[in-house]
DNA sequence: AGAGTCTGTTCCAAATATTGGAACAATACG
DNA sequence: CGTATTGTTCCAATATTTGGAACAGACTCT
């Protein structure tokens, strides 16, 4: 089957057309999900680049399922059904649970924000957290995921990655500059890679959100089926460079003791 | 087509397949994401009652886009795909939006926990809430979905339904005792939703979790899309049923405020 | 060890759903 | 009031799903 995904797409595409049936219906879920502003059926249809027949189905099974919701106004919003199927998952993932106590006891030497989030392609996904203090409301981004060339995590994720699957990680990379410290290449990204293989933690200099500092430790299960890392993060006035060398050492042994358990306890058979 | 659904699988049946193919995955994810333990591929086959190579092909579809993974030990879990999903859908749900300034003046006035629940079938989605205080971190039941007969927000959303929908959720309802007071019948349900009908608004008196109390009031727009409600809620030592009384009037006038917002920012036209 | 049972995986013709173009409504617009 | 534009429905060709059965691997029990 041909499809017309050729180069016409290009300005507008947004998800590349997942493989399969299921594949397709998520990439159109995707989209609307992704999207800034409520779309119309002729948004949609622009950006996924696919016939009018086949996109009004694919909408309506959607609809059916409750994963979108369709308004008066003839927009498409997410629908409740993506938070339930959330919430499950998250209150039940068997590597939250067992890292949890890690990241309460690293808050509790801290001070600051600890995150704990998973590798997942390129990008990274925050899985948990516990807060500093309730500052601003910056509600839970749980779930967010933001590119590993430019995180802590991402980096301390990527320094224990067997070669073969960093260097395809590393080929699918896509720069975007964020600051002013942003890494925009391969081979500066790489230098801080070694550096964190090295050392066993990585640092965030500033280089996704300006004023923000952090530093993060791998944690990884013996087949690296599970990619993950640990950090603490805070603002640069508070957070001095000094200060999270300083921190570097406690991360890296919570990060160690929480790969332990994994492997404890969700692999003990090799 | 005929399927073997017809009383075999009784015991086991966990979710009734639904329609066309999306649904027949979706209800084999749902199986995978609710359930207590780390399901295998002989569990989820007993639980589905899907034949043997059609599941087979449908967990890998899953695994392939994410939503599922499967460990080294056989075992599916949900993926993290499905986190990242509701944090797009969460952080750009309009109504929640517009909701939250009113849910945090609350949270203000009675210094107890306020939550935003909207009406999806029978049961009360939680889609946002303010802490009294971290206490216990009972983690952000976002997402959770509770019955609609035995919560505040459930009951204050059944008392404003037009009489068909409610008479056709009613007929769905299945009880269950969580608690002594827990409503088992529609006619004990109906005389709670009456009063509530009257007054505007809804109390939970310890029927879904003992030593658990809340007053609720109902919000809708003006074609009853959306149906809702906000609460406030409190252990039944530091809050009285005076208490709520006291607190149903803010809780009343929240509600309609938000009601009156939605209609002004979401469905401006007609 | 070997037979038996239970898993998980692969294969393939028949049944079914999806595809996508085009015709058909229903709006907005000039 | 005609004309775009947008949303919806229809249907034969096509690709996908279906589900039974055969296959392979792991475990248990004798």
């Amino acid at each position: 089957m041909e499809r017309n995904e050729p180069d016409i797409s290009s300005p507008a595409a947004a998800h590349n057309s997942g493989t399969g049936t299921l594949g397709k219906v998520l990439s159109v879920l995707e989209t609307v999900v992704t999207s800034d502003r409520p779309l119309r059926f002729s948004d949609i249809l622009a950006l996924s680049g696919q016939p009018r027949g086949t996109l009004h189905r694919q909408l309506s099974h959607l609809v059916e399922e409750g994963l979108l919701t369709q308004g008066r106004d003839l927009c498409y919003e997410p629908g409740l059904r993506l938070l339930t199927f959330a919430y499950r998952a998250w209150s039940k993932s068997q590597f939250r649970t067992v890292a949890a106590p890690h990241l309460r006891r690293l808050h509790e030497e801290t001070g600051e924000t600890v995150h704990l989030g998973v590798l997942r392609g390129t990008e990274i996904i925050y899985v948990d957290k516990v807060e500093s203090r309730q500052t601003v409301r910056m509600q839970s981004q749980i779930g967010n995921a933001s590119p590993v060339y430019c995180t802590g995590l991402g980096k301390a994720a990527l320094s224990v990655l067997p070669p073969d699957r960093l260097a395809d990680t590393l080929g699918k990379l896509i720069f975007h500059r964020f600051t002013a410290n942003t890494h925009l290449s391969v081979a500066s990204l790489t230098r801080d890679l070694d550096e964190a293989r090295l050392q066993g933690y990585a640092f965030d200099r500033e280089e996704h959100e300006t004023e923000i500092r952090c530093v993060a430790a791998p944690i990884h299960d013996a087949g690296f089926d599970l990619v993950a890392g640990i950090s603490v993060t805070g603002p640069a006035y508070r957070v001095t460079m000094e200060q999270l060398e300083n921190w570097a050492r406690p991360v890296h042994l919570a990060a160690m003791a929480i790969s332990e358990d994994v492997e404890i306890r969700l692999g003990p058979g090799r």
